[in-house]
DNA sequence: TATAGTACTTGACAATGCAAGGTAGTTGAT
DNA sequence: ATCAACTACCTTGCATTGTCAAGTACTATA
């Protein structure tokens, strides 16, 4: 996988988890690896990040099976923020795929 | 435009271009601009980079509306390079397409 | 010769992801 | 009781890549 790729979507593809359901860091880790390979040093520093931007709230829940779980919750501000994020993504990669289709028409012989 | 997006996909966008035809650096930046906001400052660099890593080679043709241009032709292997990130660019698009349907659709009330 | 446009370079900077490491709680086997 | 293994969270330093500002230099033309 690129890692170049992963700069800026990771953001998007976080948002998109939180917005699905209530989630913690570690279970958020496994969710987002199923999409793109993912480290988890990666993914607790950028939820500080979009807590610290008001687009996350956070609560802790006792668990039995370790310390407690930090969950994160989506606020009003986070999904403005990931409309936002889905169309810019939507408009970059649809603008990529064309140019790719097109270079191909013209290719070099 | 978000500039997250663009890490590694300049790379894919260059490549494409170059492949289309013999260009040279002034004229590459109005051509990747059409695809993405990009800052000459930009392209130059990168293309010193994939000259560099043997993608590119280069020679100079006289110019009568300025300095000489430097025109930046693809090598095989740099043809090797865009088949391969194109290959990986359409896989993590595809897969982060996937995950937002996936994620509208589970979205919470 | 002054200006505008073309062509390219450089260096300081910012953002983000990664690897590696650390802390700490729980469970179950020895 | 102790230790390994798993869960869960967090931090630090590094590498990569794009941005921006500034500067060099060449040519045509007014």
């Amino acid at each position: 996988m690129n890692t170049q790729f992963k700069k800026g979507v990771l953001e998007l593809i976080v948002l998109l988890a939180v917005n699905k359901k209530d989630i913690y860091g570690y279970e958020l880790v496994m969710e987002v690896s199923k999409v793109v390979d993912v480290n988890d040093g990666t993914i607790y520093p950028l939820l500080k990040r979009l807590t610290n931007e008001r687009y996350f709230e956070t609560y802790l829940v006792d668990s039995n099976e370790g310390p407690a779980r930090k969950y994160y919750k989506i606020t009003v501000l986070g999904k403005q923020r990931l409309e936002e994020l889905k169309s810019t993504w939507k408009v970059f990669a649809n603008s990529v795929n064309k140019f790719i289709k097109e270079s191909i028409k013209n290719e070099q012989k």
